[in-house]
RNA sequence: GGAGAGGUGGCCGAGCGGCUGAAGGCGCGCCCCUGCUAAGGGCGUAUAGGUUUACCCCUAUCGAGGGUUCGAAUCCCUCCCUCUCCGCCA
């Protein structure tokens, strides 16, 4: 959400950040919506300070020692005239408030300014890459047969467990799924100084609102049969984020780096995205991610955003894994964020690089809507923080990245030395 | 699932129809006193919105939402959450 009290002061300027995303913000509707809103709520309320003071009187009256009924014949006509009016005044003013959060609540945040223009993928800047995707000298097989050649990947039996874009791991490739995961917690906590989280796969509807996947994103995610509004996580951003919803943080809590490292299954419904990326593990309703989140302080998230992107390309270098990095362009980066980087892992099987991290600097935005605050010291007053995001990695699609680029002529599978401890000593992946 | 207790400011905690945006304490900030240390005294200290150059002022907020009332932190209803006990259970 953006500050309303910026948008009241210059819409215009906002309607012209927002176009380079391609948004259309119709000031007129806005500030006519603004202008009703700050009427009615003068109107509701001064007359609700008139009931007030009406009420206050009966009080002192009847302290006075004046009979009830007589005291309030002595401010009957106020009276008659609040009540008539009063519900149906307050009524207008919270349905238009109601009306201009809606308007509010739909708005993308600002973008960086850096961030290139453009339309779509197609506009994204790449702007460094890691390593040389390896020459093989053989045909090269994709992930889903490596996996299959393994034994370890097999769709067919969670289709019948439960339907398309799910899959089964098993032995060994399962243990590399687990090694990935244990390898990069090891990483971030031990080397870049996050703390690790365990927290809920399902959450509340105030917590998706808090990190914007609500209201304008419900169809991508799994809402549960459950009298409560019960969602399964997209992410582990989400309640990881929310830790701090409705919170004053200490400055010196806030010193000390709030810094969160979680792994966690991730579940999205994957609507609108029939016919993309169905064969093997890239686009599935389950999937598991290590993800990174930080609070900063305002002046601090420009260059969180550089660490934290350099925390997750430090996984793909500890596996050397060739990749690439790229910033986003105003028109693919998503609504809620401020700056996004993806990191572009190498396929060799489709011959180009694919999403495996997307980091990004959401500013004030997600923090406005959880009431996510630190105390500044300067002021003494609690103030927005910042926060961030970024997966250090999907898991997924860094099992698919090894299983190709580690694979060898015979349909075996070398481990990346970096996970050679979590994997029983085991250097190979043999197939069956 | 059953029974009970409770949810008040950054924290603890009083209030249980009007003088309460809320006593008291802790914490924090400023000042005074004190030649170290320790202690003491004074003042200030919620959030959001409106208005304003600013001060002032106005409105809302005592878990959430409804209701009763001229008036609700206080009474009633529904829901959520926490704690204790019983049952069930990984």
């Amino acid at each position: 959400m953006l500050d309303l009290k910026q948008v009241r002061q210059d819409p215009q300027a906002i309607a012209t950040e927002l176009r380079r995303r391609g948004f259309d913000f119709d000031v007129a509707a806005f500030e006519q919506l603004d202008a009703r809103r700050k009427q009615a709520d003068v109107q509701s309320q001064g007359l609700q300070a008139e009931r007030k003071i009406a009420s206050k009187k009966i009080g002192e009256l009847i302290q006075g020692g004046l009979a009830v009924d007589a005291a309030k014949q002595t401010v009957n006509q106020t009276l008659e005239k609040i009540s008539a009016q009063l519900d149906d005044l307050t009524g207008q003013a919270r349905q238009v408030q109601e009306e201009l959060d809606a308007l509010m609540m739909g708005l993308p945040n600002l973008l960086a300014a850096d961030v290139p223009a453009g339309n779509d993928e197609a506009d994204n800047r790449e702007l460094s890459r890691w390593g040389e995707p390896r020459q093989f000298d053989f045909e090269i097989l994709d992930h889903v047969d490596v996996g299959l050649g393994l034994g370890g990947l097999d769709f067919e039996t969670a289709t019948k467990l439960t339907g398309s874009r799910f899959v089964v791991m098993r032995g060994p490739v399962a243990r590399l799924h687990r090694a990935l995961v244990q390898f990069m917690l090891n990483l971030h906590t031990g080397s870049h100084g996050y703390t690790e989280v365990n927290v809920p796969y399902i959450v509340n509807a105030d917590s998706l609102r808090g990190t914007g996947q609500l209201p304008k994103f419900e169809e991508d995610l799994f809402k549960l049969h459950h009298d409560l509004d019960y969602y399964l996580i997209p992410t582990a951003e989400v309640p990881l984020t929310n830790m701090l919803r409705d919170c004053i943080v200490e400055a010196e809590e806030m010193e000390q780096g709030m810094r969160f490292v979680c792994h966690s299954p991730c579940f999205r419904s994957e609507a609108g995205s029939y016919g993309k990326d169905t064969r093997g593990m890239i686009r599935q309703h389950q999937f598991e991610k290590v993800e990174l989140v930080q609070m900063v302080k305002p002046l601090q998230s420009e260059q969180a955003l550089e660490e934290l992107t350099g925390h997750a390309e430090a996984v793909l270098q500890a596996l050397d894994l060739p990749y690439r990095k790229v910033i986003l362009c105003a028109g693919d980066t998503s609504v809620n964020a401020h700056k996004t980087y993806d990191l572009e892992v190498w396929l060799p099987a489709q011959d180009t690089y694919r999403e495996i991290s997307s980091c990004s600097n959401f500013g004030t935005y997600q923090a406005r809507r959880m009431k996510a605050r630190w105390r500044n010291p300067e002021t003494g007053k609690p103030e927005l923080l910042h926060t961030l995001n970024g997966s250090g990695l999907a898991i997924g699609r860094t099992l698919v990245a090894v299983l190709e680029n580690y694979q060898c002529a015979d349909g075996s599978v070398q481990v990346p030395a970096a996970l050679l401890p979590y994997m029983g000593d085991v250097s190979t992946l043999s197939p069956q």
